[in-house]
DNA sequence: TCCGTGCATTTACAGCGTAAATATTTACGC
DNA sequence: GCGTAAATATTTACGCTGTAAATGCACGGA
């Protein structure tokens, strides 16, 4: 058996398990997930579709592996006092790499298998949220709450992926054939996307909507705060 | 040309778009949207897969039908003067529809090409905030916070598609495996999924958390409301 | 009767993921 | 240097996908 992990061997053109992700991410980056075949891949990377088998196990695997990558690219903020501003900076973080690679926000969702780094992620924020204090019974929902915001917005934002420019040619089109008449409220809100570019504050308000929300909740009020159960 | 809209000359068994879109759902809520191809539903029509072609232009006209369907059962309510409680039972239909057909959600976000019904449904949600007086500026982002919520809520649901009794078995199984000393939270969460069921709960948790935050925007505390500008 | 029209079938093709067999390259003990 | 075994790449093949094109068939009106 040939030795393992041996550092300065490196013969410089072989593949491994990274740089196929990496290919992938890139292709997927530029020309959508859709382009990313194994065969199209191998060709990227100069080599025979089938050769990627021998660092990746299956399409699934290359799709959670370069998940896993983006999920990697996310900043977890060091654990502190003030948990509405972590809370705060991971999501943006995320959004940001999902806006990055507009391919991997629908997989988040439909993944099973959880690489590393998003275990990595998962595990920091909620520990954050709940060294914030909020009861058990809570924990799981503010959790989730914000990572549908994220995901949803993002979701949402990438599913008209087209630049300024393009937007309103297209949109003008498709405002000349569409039934304004019908669809008065529709139609003023398309337009409103044509005319108003989002860089990122949509996101940003619905966040902070949250996590004000869940600050609320944190602290009834007056009420002094159960301990844990 | 032939005679158009002939009531009672129906041969009994022939195809229609409906009865495609209708046979596409069943499969899809049955075996899952990757079973939907095209020579499987003609099967499941008792036809050759490429007679679906009279009825559809191609495979995404099928999708963006089917979602539309989906689109039409969502509830609509009446204008009135309490739009929370539109609102709410807008979105709480809107993500049963979601969870009939875990499918769908997916496809929400993705499909470009708005069928009639998601139209009546957008432009119902768009006329329902503005009539509640929501400044212009407010609408477009209150809108996407609730939709993003929804959309969000349902993937996140959909992405561990099991049901209580399965749940248990392949969590224990999972957890056995798992890094737990390594991601203590992640671990503790995931074990919370196991031993609760979410009952859509959770949903309307973060849907009144948002409807909440919205409310105190709409009129901000003490100062009087601006009109539309 | 014949013809056009609408619908279903048949055939065909390129591309997909990947199993299996084969060929090639590499690394190590001698 | 050598041989050998492991690691890596290629070739071939199979069943599946969406769909273009040609064909077949039944019907309704001239």
């Amino acid at each position: 058996m040939p030795p393992l992990n041996e550092a300065p061997k490196r013969r410089r053109t072989t593949l491994n398990r990274d740089r196929v992700l990496d290919a992938g991410i890139a292709l997927a980056d530029a020309e959508g997930i859709g382009a990313v075949t194994m065969r199209r891949l191998g060709r990227e990377l100069g080599v025979e579709g089938m050769a990627l088998y021998n660092h990746i196990d299956n399409k699934h695997d290359r799709l959670d592996g370069m998940l896993d990558c983006v999920a990697a690219e996310i900043e977890l903020p060091d654990s502190g006092p003030d948990w509405r501003d972590q809370a705060r900076r991971r999501a943006i973080s995320a959004h940001a790499a999902f806006m990055r690679h507009p391919w991997s926000a629908a997989l988040w969702t439909a993944s099973i298998n959880l690489g590393p780094a998003r275990m990595r992620y998962l595990d920091n924020a909620l520990r954050s949220l709940r060294q914030a204090g909020f009861p058990l019974e809570l924990l799981d929902r503010t959790f989730h709450t914000i990572e549908n915001h994220i995901v949803g917005h993002a979701l949402q934002a990438l599913g008209f992926p087209l630049d300024h420019g393009q937007m309103e040619q297209i949109g003008e089109d498709f405002l000349r054939t569409f039934p304004v008449t019908q669809y008065p409220d529709l139609a003023a809100h398309i337009r409103h996307h044509l005319e108003h570019q989002d860089n990122g504050d949509g996101f940003e308000f619905g966040l902070d909507l949250i996590l004000d929300g869940l600050e609320r909740m944190r602290t009834p009020s007056q009420r002094p705060l159960p301990g844990p159960r």
